[in-house]
DNA sequence: GGATTCATGTTAGAAAACATGACATGAAGG
DNA sequence: CCTTCATGTCATGTTTTCTAACATGAATCC
């Protein structure tokens, strides 16, 4: 599994070739980029190069635009999805002590109960 | 599994790309372009878009050459693969006739014998 | 030994692709 | 009406790629 992983990973596209694959502007696509929805490599000589995985991330914004999502509502929905994941695997390199759960659990009625300004680069926490 | 089969054939990698992937300059692959052992496709600026087909199949090339077979050798080879795939796919779109049957061990004979030039665009075929 | 061939290096000049930055714009919303 | 958002467009500069040509070291052939 580690392979394809690596493979999808690679950053070998240029701009270009996206643009077809995903039938985006370049202007979209590095709109996009500096709306820090993707992160293209740069090659030596500065161009953006693209992976499989980047491609897939562009289909995925194209769908959430045209579903009335808009740019900070998608980076939103990445920041939370990039955290959840450093959190899971936080968790599994070595289990929690009470101290952390203890923390955490501070951290998480902090932010819920809306005391003081959100913290900036913290996801917004949508109530239900 | 046509699916995959259609990624792997997209011409989508530059030669930049290519480079990099397979540790060949742009003279060799160029070259070996030139001597039909691969067929990128061009793009609207007339610029080599490569699959990763013809990645791995530059990857093969380079093999052989540090084996010591030389162009004209790998030409054959993959001429006779396609050749030999090419037949295949004749005989499954529906089975021959004897009248075909015949004229195929014709043409064997002729060429086995040695009679005459070898047939041009034909591999050759090594005696064992 | 000298001439060829093969696979590759190198260089030059032109064209295509891409980068950045600025200004323009239509739709949506307060 | 004014702003914001997402995108279009244009200008200018750099990088990449193209073709064509000449150069070269190793092997091969006469």
């Amino acid at each position: 599994m580690k392979e394809k992983e690596l493979r999808r990973s690679l950053a070998v596209l240029p701009i270009g070739t996206v643009m077809k694959l995903t039938s985006l502007t370049a202007r979209q696509i590095r709109y996009y980029e500096a709306q820090e929805l993707v992160f293209p490599e740069r090659n030596e000589g500065n161009r953006r190069m693209y992976s499989l995985n980047d491609v897939d991330r562009l289909l995925e914004i194209k769908d959430y635009l045209a579903e009335g999502v808009n740019v900070a509502g998608i980076k939103a929905i990445y920041d939370q999805q990039q955290q959840a994941a450093q959190a899971k695997e936080a968790a599994q390199r070595q289990p929690l002590t009470d101290e952390d759960v203890r923390r955490i659990l501070q951290d998480e009625f902090i932010r819920q109960g809306g005391l003081g300004h959100p913290t900036p680069g913290m996801p917004q926490q949508r109530p239900l």
